[in-house]
DNA sequence: AGCACGCCGACT
DNA sequence: GTCGGCGTGCTC
């Protein structure tokens, strides 16, 4: 009896058996439609089988099996497997996951004729590799080249050099290597915004190098196209967002994870993954070596380096710039601020503005405050759907909730009392900025947030202009932070980041530290040096005093003693359930009773108690949140897998959602 | 997740 | 007398 065993997409831990009396051995890897209840699905052949363990009569004949394509090869859907063992996802939301939406729906994209003949054939097709002449790399980036190249079969190699200190071209070099070998390489970005000022570097470098992309935000066809190419071989490098991680590669032999810190490498809905750590599993699985590149490594990575597991490659100089950039603390405990920044943050915009020079002022809070409130009874602006306030924003008169998107007119008078003289509390980028246009009105003041830069267009038209040197002083959130270069600009003034200082979630300091060294790397490049003012009331921090002397090693080291002492990751791992339902009682009564099932199967795991998110109310749904540690990966793992096995079998109220967050970033 | 079947309230 | 509410159960 011929019999395929498919993944379909459905949240269900299990797969269905076919009938396929035509299938052949190779079909495995291959899609295929099958009718599924009153309707019919795609899917993906992950085994054949003699028999099935369902009865005769329940198995029906699959419909059709897709041979329009190379099948997926055994390592892809091995990956794919790991995937859904460690995040305890059913293997059908992986596959589904990993594939192109196009690919997902059982069709094909259009494809030009010789590269639909290419793609169709599963045969690799490795062209020779001739290297165009280099630049000249310092020692220190000579060394790294080295050691990447020197490394045969798996080894996980920590890049770590700041901005500026040329991690860039030492990821081409390797990848050079990998073409020379007729191989294909792997490079994964955080941000969709990167992937085309990187794919412009790649391409100018490997001008006959066949680059694909990879992200979410590309179109349905030349996302699946792409698939095709790394598929059949085709591609020799593919650059991409988290989600390349899943490109099928038949001669993948090198991956490169930039700014592996990262937190948008782990996605927060659906498959909960960490492309990094999957990147990781994967370059493990393929024998290769891997090289995560950071300024400031994730805390786990860099513990990993400290023990020797990871080969750590150090970058210290700047390539680009003489020197790193002064940063100095300004102590805002005793000065009288006006609208929030120092005088001498003041002074040092104005000696800019005289130089010519651009500023930039970081606030990592957008709207014009983060409060509208009404002092004498005590209203203030809240979201109805959630539990936070409504952030006032000025420039378009509303009020606006920054996690569900409700929004509302800024009410004439106070709801609760009618009173008129509404306050706004707090202070976001549109207030600085209305206060920095007021203060050097003579300047050009930009605003960068995600309300000015809401497309790719805006954003792009903001970078023209500073690139122009049509700005004088910007004024933006993080998303300044990431990747860009700007030659004109000397100083970086940080403003409000204590607040991440005493923040509930251990990690806050982490990313923290990673921000204010990624905002200060902004300045400071070329021949003209830079300089950092951060503003704060807690001017001894050691958080800051490592930051004024660029010593990422010591604050990672003080960091890694508190998680030591405290059993945080990564000394412990975790695993988070979290349950949301109309109201919070649902959702706890789910998590104590998910709870007391876990017990019955606990050995070395802690179970902590259920409780309300920190955020508890969210799109109008209440959220609880339980957490799961251990202290051993492998028995951490073998509690998932048996406490998943008793939820799926537990009675769920209607209207409760829950899911499992392994290795969770957020509390 | 869908989609069926299945028993109880306000409508042509 | 029917349309439809979403509770429960199944999907190879």
């Amino acid at each position: 009896m011929n019999i395929v065993r498919v993944a379909l997409d459905l949240p269900l831990p299990r797969l269905f058996d076919y009938l396929a009396p035509n299938c052949v051995e190779s079909d495995v890897g291959r899609r295929v439609t099958v009718p599924f209840g009153t309707g019919s699905r795609t899917g993906v052949i992950v085994a054949l089988a003699a028999a099935s363990d369902q009865p005769d009569d329940k198995l029906k004949a699959v419909t059709e099996i897709l041979r329009d394509m190379p099948a997926l090869p055994a390592e892809w859907l091995a990956l794919c497997e790991f995937c859904a063992r460690y995040y305890q996802t059913p293997l059908g939301e992986v596959t589904s996951f990993a594939l192109p939406p196009m690919l997902r729906r059982g069709k094909l994209p259009r494809m030009k004729k010789e590269a639909a003949a290419i793609a169709a054939s599963p045969t690799p097709t490795p062209e020779p590799w001739s290297a165009p002449a280099l630049p000249r790399l310092m020692a220190a980036q000579q060394a790294a080249v080295a050691a990447i190249a020197g490394i045969a079969g798996f080894h996980t190699l920590l890049l770590h050099g700041v901005t500026g200190s040329g991690k860039t071209e030492v990821y081409l070099r390797a990848i050079d290597a990998v073409l020379a070998r007729g191989g294909q390489a792997l490079m994964l970005v955080p941000e969709i915004a990167l992937t085309p000022q990187l794919e412009g570097r790649v391409a100018a470098r490997f001008p006959r190098a066949h680059i694909v992309c990879a992200n979410s935000g590309m179109a349905d066809a030349a996302r699946a196209r792409g698939f095709l190419e790394a598929l059949s071989g085709r591609a020799e490098i593919v650059l991409g967002t988290r989600l390349a991680v899943f490109m099928p590669l038949p001669r993948l032999q090198l991956i490169i994870v930039d700014e592996e810190h990262d937190a948008s490498f782990k996605q927060q809905e659906g498959l909960r993954y960490s492309a990094r750590d999957v990147a990781v599993w994967r370059a493990h699985q393929l024998n290769i070596p891997i090289v995560l590149g950071s300024a400031t490594p994730s805390l786990e990575t860099f513990h990993h380096a400290s023990t020797g597991r990871y080969r750590m490659l150090e970058l210290p100089e700047r390539a680009v710039a003489e020197a790193m950039p002064i940063v100095r603390i300004i102590d805002t405990r005793r000065e009288k601020l006006q609208e929030g920044l120092s005088a001498v943050l003041l002074a040092g915009l104005q000696q800019r503005l005289e130089r010519g020079e651009q500023s930039l002022v970081f606030l990592n809070r957008r709207g014009y405050a983060p409060v509208l409130a009404c002092p004498p009874c005590g209203w203030i602006s809240r979201c109805q759907r959630c539990a936070v306030n409504l952030v006032l924003h000025l420039a378009d008169q509303r009020l606006r909730c920054h996690h569900c998107g409700f929004e509302a007119a800024i009410p004439r008078a106070c709801p609760d009392c009618g009173n008129v003289d509404l306050l706004p509390f707090g202070r976001g980028t549109q207030r600085l900025e209305t206060m920095l246009v007021e203060r050097f009105p003579e300047a050009r003041v930009l605003r960068i947030d995600r309300d000015s830069a809401s497309t790719p267009k805006k954003w792009q038209a903001l970078l023209a202009t500073i690139h122009a040197g049509e700005a004088d002083i910007l004024v933006g959130t993080q998303m300044l932070a990431k990747g860009h270069d700007f030659p004109l600009l000397t100083l970086v003034g940080a403003v409000g980041a204590d607040a991440a200082l005493f923040a509930a979630d251990f990690r806050a300091p982490e990313r923290l530290f990673a921000q204010l060294m990624q905002v200060g790397g902004r300045s400071g490049r070329a021949d003209l040096p830079g300089e950092v003012l951060i503003q704060t009331e807690y001017p001894d921090h050691p958080l800051y005093r490592a930051l004024v002397d660029h010593d990422y090693v010591r604050f990672a080291r003080a960091q890694l003693d508190e998680r030591r002492i405290a059993g945080f990751p990564p000394f412990s791992f975790q695993a988070m359930l979290r349950a949301e339902a109309r109201s919070i009682e649902q959702s706890l009564a789910f998590l104590v009773a998910a709870r007391r099932a876990g017990e019955a199967v606990a050995d070395g795991v802690t179970l902590y108690d259920a409780v309300p998110m920190r955020m508890q109310r969210l799109m109008a749904l209440e959220r609880g949140q339980l957490l799961v540690e251990s202290t051993s990966r492998p028995a951490l793992q073998a509690f998932l897998a048996a406490w998943m096995e008793k939820l799926y079998a537990l009675k769920m109220p209607g209207g409760l959602r829950w899911h499992l967050d392994v290795d969770p970033l957020e509390f």
